[in-house]
RNA sequence: GCGCCCGUAGCUCAGCUGGAUAGAGCGCCGGACUACGAAUCCGUAGGCCGCAGGUUCGAAUCCUGCCGGGCGCACCA
């Protein structure tokens, strides 16, 4: 971060001083190769038409500018087509390692969102049963999502959006109404399309054992009423301690039915229709969603006269604007995809940019056993609940695996491999890399080497490429965190944490710390230690996942 | 039929706001503990980046058309 601004910032006067413009589509980056220095520059390519000459004379001419802007500026290279190979000289790079102690915590944080207020909304499954492990995915990537935002300089709030107003729910108080008269002996008939799961008994049964026997002679409509109230609030407790032991809380519950009873649907649909909107026809109301990019208009009010989901939800979004957030993101499963472009007509349709609201659409996952597939319906009451999974596997290592893929590709969850402390869950790989560091400091007080006594240790001693990668690669955290912000990829800090790793343990086979000879060594090498194990904490905790002292 | 996502090494996947010989892990094969934790490290082999066109100085990346897989196309939520 430090290299690529410094770059930048020459190379943007260089540029102004030459009378070009710094085009945006410019890059300065770590190249793929090594070789080719620390950071690679494009923009003698793309300024060569407007300039009027060659890439590579126009590259040389900056080339000899750039020595001259800065001592840090170990040298420069014009290769290949018109590339500019920057390597910067390592009392630059050995300048991270003293940064990221002082920074401590904080290291990699951005104000590169400015303050700009965003609402992850994520999981809000219907609380008609056990999240799952599909739902343990979207938990995982809002959760570190939000993390990240909050670490680049975005006010964030995160919020579970609870659909307790519709059919879902009644169905889910019928099937336990059902289930309560049969325990009781009564005649009963099931819901053809009720929830089968077990834990429906269970709810039936604890709905008996508190309310006494009696309850089965409720009124059908008061039993119904109870079971679906007792019924969807047991099911929400359940869903905030699984989500508790996953590591992860929404900070608001918001709850669908309140925006009904409050009027706010109501006052939403009128609005649309003072802009034209929504329009009656065939005895509903309905929304003109094709003007704005949907391939067909949607029903808000039915001809019956209840209101539709979509209904509901265009003032539910309406009402996060209302809070003043700036940007929304709505993190959905992909089978919703087809909800997408009618949402984003809603957002425009309520005078807001489409681009206001980001739709994450999160793969579906495909649970495995020993490379045996496992089924999963809540409908049909078969699956493996998170809570199942994440007891079996841990909270780390789920999290990790599900933050190690982009959302939108499909993801094989091995309960067996991600069981396995090898590669095949990379989440101990880091934390091990943690961990051995935590080793080596023990290890060195027992020696009577404090850590304190290391911070004021010569850094100039450490100068082998070893030194050198682990000290660019710390550098390079702080736009990692922001570039996963900015494209909502949190898969980008889990690939960089293996990276970062891979670094420390090939440093630990290749140097002895401890055993280094010169005590200035030592306590270089500690002090370098103890800033790696930094970085790897605080991109641990964008992960929400632990960095042991010992495994 | 229409729409969205995916198709990269034997397997699981990165890379996709175009850039220099396409990467990682697993698996295979071969090495490294009388040194701070071998849950580790080092090395070898392995690829018409689904196919065919197009745009470009330059395409895994952008555009078009096919093929294959997944998911959607309700006055359900």
């Amino acid at each position: 971060m430090r290299a690529k601004n410094h770059l930048e910032q020459a190379l943007v006067g260089i540029v102004g001083e030459m009378g070009l413009e710094w085009p945006t589509k410019a890059t300065v980056e770590p190249p793929k190769d090594k070789k080719f220095g620390d950071l690679a520059c494009n923009i003698a390519m793309m300024l060569a038409k407007d300039a009027g000459r060659k890439p590579r004379d126009l590259a040389e001419d900056i080339r000899q500018k750039l020595l001259k802007a800065s001592p840090d500026i170990a040298s420069v290279e014009v290769a290949g087509p018109g590339f500019l190979n920057v390597a910067y000289g390592p009392d630059f790079w050995r300048k991270s390692a003293a940064l990221v102690l002082e920074q401590g915590e904080n290291y990699g944080k951005s104000d590169a969102g400015q303050g700009r207020r965003v609402q992850v909304e994520y999981v809000s499954a219907n609380p008609t049963g056990p999240l799952h492990i599909g739902h343990g995915r979207g938990a995982a990537l809002g959760d570190c999502l939000a993390r990240i935002l909050a670490r680049t300089g975005f006010e964030v709030q995160t919020e579970y959006y609870i659909n307790d107003a519709g059919r879902q729910m009644k169905l889910l108080g019928a099937s336990i109404w059902a289930r309560l008269l049969e325990i009781a002996g009564k005649p009963s008939q099931f819901p053809e399309d009720g929830y089968k799961g077990n834990y429906i008994k269970d709810l039936a049964q604890d709905i008996l054992d508190n309310e006494g026997p009696q309850t089965a002679d409720l009124p059908s409509d008061q039993g119904l009423e109870l079971c679906r109230v007792r019924g969807m609030n047991a099911i929400l407790d359940g869903i905030k301690q699984d989500l508790k032991d996953f590591g992860v809380e929404h900070e608001i519950w918001f709850s669908e039915a309140s925006l009904v009873e409050t009027g706010k649907v109501q006052a939403t649909l009128d609005s649309l229709k003072t802009r034209g909107m929504a329009y009656e026809k065939d005895g509903a109301l309905w929304f003109k969603s094709t003007d704005l990019g949907d391939d067909k208009d949607r029903v808000l009010v039915k001809s019956s006269g209840d209101l539709t989901y979509l209904a509901s939800d265009i003032a539910y979004h309406d009402n996060k604007y209302q809070r003043g957030f700036d940007l929304v993101v709505d993190i959905w499963g992909a089978d919703h995809h087809g909800y997408v472009p009618r949402m984003k007509a809603a957002v425009e349709a309520l005078g807001r940019s489409r681009d206001d609201l980001e739709v994450i659409l999160v793969q579906l996952v495909n649970l495995l056993r020993g490379g045996e597939q496992i089924a999963m319906s809540t409908r049909a009451g078969k699956f493996e609940t998170l809570a199942d999974v994440v007891k079996e596997v841990g909270a780390d290592a789920a999290r990790f695996i599900f933050l190690s893929r982009k959302s939108d590709s499909h993801l094989d969850f091995d309960l067996e491999l991600v069981k396995q402390k090898s590669m095949d869950n990379p989440v101990y790989y880091v934390q091990y890399a943690h961990a051995r560091i935590r080793s080596v400091q023990r290890k060195a007080e027992e020696q009577g080497i404090s850590l304190d006594e290391a911070k004021s240790a010569d850094l100039s001693l450490l100068d082998t490429p070893e030194d050198m990668d682990l000290l660019k690669l710390m550098d390079q955290f702080p736009e990692v965190l922001a570039s996963a912000a900015k494209s909502l990829s949190p898969h980008l800090v889990s690939y960089y944490l293996r990276e970062l790793a891979q670094a420390l343990h090939g440093y630990y086979t290749k140097h002895q710390v401890l055993g280094a000879g010169d005590d200035g060594l030592v306590r270089a090498r500690l002090l370098l230690l103890e800033a790696v194990a930094q970085v790897l904490r605080n991109g641990l905790a964008a992960l929400g996942v632990s960095a042991p002292d010992s495994m």
